[in-house]
RNA sequence: GCGGGUGUAGCUCAGUUGGUUAGAGCGCCAGUUUGUGGCACUGGAGGUCGCGGGUUCAAUUCUCGUCACUCGCCCCA
């Protein structure tokens, strides 16, 4: 029994589900299109280095959570915990630098080693985008008015906030990073354990601790708003200033810090109250580092990610598309079933979803075809076949007309149905 | 990685203070209906009570372990 169970974290997607994971993927996609964003899709596996640089080796995602695989050659290789870094490296490999800017959307799997729980999977679902070589914030408002339109076309923008928030640039998080590690260094002692152990690895991340006594602490700590130098204050004023042009309303969070250590400058995120203690359901912001950091020239970038599943859960039913009724091919007996397949091709060349019947006499197959929902069943028997016509039964009202066969798509078309 | 909860039919859940053949609703299959489905009625299939060990004359029930899911922490989308 244990054998026939997934890996741990790693879900089927029956088609029920499968449909919504699509419904999200091609709405995106299709928004993301109408910005002039391309889709671009890299491997599922790369060399850890890639993450390994990008990341920084002191986040969680590097240290603890990414699948290893060893090829035969001894490569180390991992499953992308992300997307960002793999189509960074790939802009390289294909030397994709000299026409900037590259404008792009992904989505796929994405493989985190992390304990499960809802909304967050071993095996779990991204899309995203990625726009380089736009230094202005004018980039930066773009694609955060392209989340907006997303989360408006899924209906789920209302019940989600947008925090935002600067880190700056690199000198004044270096400045602030200072600063707040040395206010924190007087304070260690009445310090959470896990805050203890951020202040080595990770400082900022103190900021959104949830620990009551940490809460206390950071309250006198210095603000990231001090440590702002000039130019990065302007920078963030510039696309609050374009938020409130375009009507995206958004909330100011400064202890909203990122993990990973690419980021620089504006961090966002899009999140709810519905998932429990999954609240992101969207976050992104700019890495104008990133491409230097993996030995490529100084290409800035903004970006964001969202996670498919979570999406998901928040689909409402109106929104979800109800795929088509098929009509039903019902040959009354097994010797006919080859003219329905006939009459079905014909159908589906017209422009039909057709799925046919299988075994049974008559009443058996126009069980079968309420079972899937079909619209109208065409039902063939001796009579029909022998004159070329088809018995049209509506499987809502019960009417149903004999029609010559070559005029039965006409005859549907006309009452509207495909 | 840490702490808590849960696990009985395909699904949602009853139940057993440890005792013979473990139940319901929905769903599924068949029949009433061999050229007419849905509704109704009748019948049927489907469970090693998550898995493994321990206690016991006897375990689905008690106990330990394990796996999965779930809630919180960590982290993140």
């Amino acid at each position: 029994m244990t054998t026939l169970q997934p890996v741990r974290g790693m879900h089927d997607l029956l088609p029920l589900e499968h449909q919504k994971h699509s419904f999200v993927i091609d709405s995106a996609k299709n928004i993301a299109m109408s910005y002039g964003f391309a889709e671009i899709a890299t491997p599922l596996i790369e060399f850890k280095e890639v993450f390994k640089r990008t990341l920084g080796d002191v986040s969680d995602i590097v240290s603890k959570e990414m699948y290893e695989v060893a090829d035969r050659g001894g490569e180390h290789l991992v499953l992308r915990p992300e997307g960002t870094a793999g189509v960074a490296r790939a802009v390289m490999s294909n030397g994709l630098t000299q026409s900037l800017p590259l404008k792009y959307f992904y989505a796929g799997p994405m493989f985190r080693y992390e304990r499960p729980q809802k909304g967050r999977l071993r095996q779990f679902h991204h899309i995203g985008v990625e726009l380089f070589g736009v230094p202005d914030s004018v980039g930066d408002i773009e694609v955060i008015a392209l989340a907006h339109e997303i989360l408006t076309t899924l209906n789920i923008s209302s019940r989600v906030t947008l925090e935002i928030n600067t880190l700056g640039d690199s000198e004044s998080r270096n400045d602030y990073r200072n600063r707040l590690v040395a206010y924190l260094r007087d304070h260690i002692t009445a310090l959470s354990p896990d805050s203890k152990e951020r202040l080595e690895r990770n400082p900022l991340r103190i900021l959104d601790s949830k620990d009551e006594g940490d809460k206390r602490i950071l309250k006198n700590a210095p603000q990231l708003t001090e440590s702002m130098n000039a130019r990065s204050k302007e920078v963030f004023e510039k696309i609050l200033e374009g938020l409130k042009i375009l009507q995206i309303p958004f909330k100011l969070n400064p202890q909203l810090v990122r993990g990973l250590d690419y980021y620089c400058h504006v961090a966002f995120e899009f999140t709810t109250t519905e998932l429990g203690s999954q609240g992101t359901v969207l976050a992104g912001g700019r890495y104008d580092g990133l491409i230097a950091t993996m030995g490529g020239p100084s290409i800035p970038g903004v970006g964001w990610a969202a996670g498919i599943e979570r999406l998901v859960m928040m689909l409402t039913q109106e929104v979800c598309p109800t795929p088509t009724r098929p009509l039903a091919i019902v040959p009354m007996e097994e010797e006919f079933d080859i003219y329905g397949l006939q009459l079905a091709q014909t159908l589906r060349k017209q422009g039909h979803i057709v799925e046919m019947t299988y075994g049974g006499g008559l009443g058996k197959r126009l069980k079968k075809a309420n079972k899937i929902n079909a619209s109208h069943a065409l039902i063939l028997g001796a009579e029909e076949i022998s004159s070329h016509m088809v018995t049209l039964k509506n499987l809502d009202t019960g009417d149903q007309v004999l029609s010559p066969q070559s005029q039965v798509s006409q005859l549907l078309k006309d009452k509207g149905v495909l």
